[in-house]
DNA sequence: TTCGTATGGTTTAGCGCTAAACTATTTTAT
DNA sequence: ATAAAATAGTTTAGCGCTAAACCATACGAA
């Protein structure tokens, strides 16, 4: 008789990967990752952070942040601008109306997706993960 | 005001990586990454399946599986035996070793992150995630 | 002031994963 | 029986991610 908790993360787990796989189907038609796609919202929402507080704020690595720069500086999406010793980030015009067409898409997908739910379904899913996360420091 | 399903996503996702993250920190005592883990402990609960079925169930491509059991095979885990045009898998002794001592521990270590939620609260959990996984197909 | 340390960013090796092309074998239809 | 289609596994290019080493700059204490 396997633990009640182990059923729960495996489901966790299962559901995480086919929205992620979904989401991914649905950026491509806008030629975006999810990671890409995260920072893109991630900077469009909160512009001047720093390479380090963006990678702090997805919990990933410096290391992994800086690829993914170089990479969407490079389709000319978001621009570096050095300040001291740090780097901010700005989206660039192609990379605002991007943002401005591709976050709500990608929203209002999700919304779909978790329409399944009721409100009272959905308020407890919450609830749960909230405590699940901030048991994680 | 950004909609409630979405805040809902991007708990689940944090909650997810944050497990995740700590499985492979737990993991890395044993040599295993969380795929390798995902690997063996499945073989070790359904021996004789085959790679395609192994694919299937975790969710990823047969590619990437025939690249993780290349590893898992020379590092003496886990067997590969033809069978007409499939091939079956088994662990080795070495692989059950492992799989006997690993499973349980990461069992334990999942349930005791979760033993912050009270009973009601996971059932609710895990009915929600049954809901959401049922509608994506 | 200057030396040591902390901090932000970059680079690299290596595994995880996908998509797509490829090989080989089995099945099916005629 | 044979040609065509389907299926299992392998390979490869390329992005995602980490850990760890590295570079450069800013700061703090003596």
């Amino acid at each position: 008789m396997r633990k009640a908790s182990v059923v729960t993360w495996l489901r966790l787990a299962r559901v995480f990967q086919k929205i992620d796989h979904a989401s991914a189907e649905h950026l491509r038609a806008w030629g975006l990752s999810v990671a890409q796609f995260d920072v893109l919202a991630h900077v469009g929402t909160t512009e001047g952070l720093t390479q380090q507080e963006l990678a702090d704020s997805l919990l990933v690595t410096k290391g992994n942040i800086c690829q993914l720069l170089d990479r969407l500086e490079h389709s000319g999406l978001i621009e570096r601008r050095q300040e001291r010793r740090t780097k901010r980030l700005f989206l660039t015009q192609a990379g605002q109306k991007l943002f401005d067409d591709v976050v709500p898409a990608q929203e209002r997908m999700i919304a779909s997706l978790f329409s399944t739910l009721a409100p009272e379904e959905e308020r407890a899913l919450l609830a749960a993960l909230r405590r699940l996360d901030h048991t994680l420091q």
